[in-house]
DNA sequence: CTGTTAGCGCGTTCAT
DNA sequence: ATGAACGCGCTAACAG
């Protein structure tokens, strides 16, 4: 017989202990009142003696309640999720509900796996913003949606889909920014996006053309698909600026996207924004430490979170039964890195 | 009567509506063999007509024998955890297990709360990033170990610590790299660390104290703490620069603090390497998009997770007993933002 | 191969 | 105020 043979304490163990009943014990360790002093204390005291630990999992179990809200994110690399997911859990935790993070690494067959997941922990409630648009993710969402369990989605989706939704106006954000180029002297101006696939890079890119259209620039669209990672998109956007006639305006639709361009540019040897102005799509703290500093488009990241928890509230308490379509504006932040074009001969030369 | 009363299917209910027993039903629906091809289709069938979800908490609590891990990370910020998260998540779903991550915001209360959340979760095992030190995580720390749950602790603690670790040599590492910063002619060098009351950067520390000891530097001495935000090594080293006898390198304790110091010496108008050395201890992804490119310290973020997750696995299957220590070594990336130091003069001028 | 049954640890009646 | 007993959804052990 070995040590760790020993069992952990149940509440029965406890009780055993403190010469009560079940019933007294549980009402004691979770708070309830009713029970005399010292009785309590004795309960107490038993508890810590022998180490007890409440089964938080029977408890959910046994009453049917879960107080655990699960939460699948596509990329804790990029900055703006964990934002999200920060913001998520401090008000998941004021309201008593645990967050249950999970994180699909923009891996479509790990996210399924991960939505079953913490389906499988019966959560109250599920937020979830998807990794390669809901064409994928539907499965495992349509589960979710047939088990009742309140869903909101966020960022890579758009008010056709039969969820709650808490997104950005990705595509007039990025008209604007594209917009602020052109007013610039701008005309060759690249989009550089991670893939058309998602719903939000799809607007942003609609956005971009949109103003090159009302520009009467659409001679010079140009929007590159260049892939997920960093990687992808410096290689992508080594290809474009060894070109001929080189771009001389560079707008990257999200903030990995804007990793790699910059190592490009920094590989190319190309000096913002002498050679190349440079958008981008989505803030990031680094951002800061650049000379120049970069101009963005920045998210309200603070009031997003604030919006998907009201919403994620109202449909635990059953206040909202219909679908919901929360919508917010992101910001231009003109800052060093977007300048005049250089004069043709210039950047011919 | 509300629709929404319409409570979710059970294991019963499928069983009911295939016309076999709970017992077969769920055989087929864990995946297990010995049912007849034919009623195997039938509980499948059902359950999908019937939206069945399989209540995984239940099944823990049945089996005794829990599927998941849990991993508590003190800032998802930082790209150093989430590195080691990925890595260990990676890990756990190829050996069948669950990840449940928690997120503790540098928040030593949180943090608290965020441990014994996932023990009453009833993990198979937890792996702790503490964030203030084990001496504020001490006490659910010691809960965790009473409790027999298998415990393996990162980054954040050393040797001396009850439990099993995983750590980088942060003060031999830190030593050659004020040795590299020795060697090139630097004498006033700063180093900026968030606090000393976290062990791996008061070890840090250490190794640049022994370094400049060894240089007969001892004078040159300078550990400023700065905090564990990046806004306030930003004020830290705003006040260094701009005092008189200006360090002419500065080495930076982590990730957060070198991005604050970065914004410094950007405001402060100084170049690097001209004007002021720097050395990060950290990599990170965005510094190889900054000019010149940063000199660092990388922590081999693979190995360690990998060491943590086959701890994990011989700590699950009971073959190691007592505590086991684990030490990896960093690696001095030399880059551009280390040169010689300026001479004397051009200092003071 | 199949069905029956006994709990896993806990919260919650309902008597007392 | 207190304790006994039931069952949450599921698995495992056993009997057929």
């Amino acid at each position: 017989m070995r040590v760790s043979d020993r069992t952990v304490p149940t509440l029965r163990d406890v009780a055993n202990a403190a010469e009560v009943s079940v019933g007294t014990a549980s009402k004691v360790l979770s708070g309830a009142s009713g029970v005399s002093a010292e009785r309590a204390r004795r309960v107490w005291d038993a508890a810590r003696r022998m180490g007890y630990r409440r089964n938080g999992i029977a408890a959910d179990l046994r009453r049917g309640r879960p107080t655990s809200i699960g939460l699948v994110l596509p990329d804790l690399t990029n900055p703006f999720f964990v934002d999200i997911a920060r913001a998520l859990e401090t008000h998941a935790l004021q309201h008593g509900y645990q967050l249950i993070l999970a994180h699909a690494g923009e891996d479509p067959e790990r996210e399924t796996e991960r939505i079953r997941f913490v389906m499988s922990r019966q959560v109250a409630g599920m937020i979830v913003i998807p990794c390669s648009g809901y064409q994928r993710a539907q499965h495992a969402i349509a589960e979710a949606r047939e088990c009742h369990v309140p869903l909101v989605m966020a960022d890579r989706v758009d008010d056709t889909f039969p969820a709650n939704t808490v997104t950005t106006n990705s595509r007039s954000a990025s008209a604007e920014g594209t917009a602020h180029l052109i007013a610039l002297g701008h005309k060759r101006i690249a989009f550089l996006v991670n893939t058309l696939k998602l719903v939000n890079s799809r607007e942003r890119a609609e956005g971009y053309m949109d103003a090159m259209h009302n520009a009467n620039l659409d001679t010079y669209v140009s929007v590159v698909e260049c892939g997920m990672t960093a990687a992808q998109s410096h290689a992508a956007t080594l290809k474009i600026l060894s070109g001929s006639m080189r771009p001389t305006a560079l707008f990257t639709g999200c903030n990995v996207t804007t990793l790699g361009a910059l190592r490009a540019i920094r590989d190319a040897d190309l000096r913002i924004p002498l050679d190349v102005s440079l958008l981008s799509f989505d803030d990031a703290p680094w951002m800061s430490v650049l000379r120049p500093y970069l101009t963005s488009i920045r998210q309200p990241v603070e009031a997003i979170g604030h919006a998907i928890w009201q919403l994620m509230l109202k449909l635990l308490s059953g206040q909202q039964d219909e679908c919901v379509h929360l919508s917010f504006t992101a910001e231009l932040l003109v800052r060093e890195s977007t300048a005049h074009a250089p004069a043709e001969t210039a950047v011919s030369g």
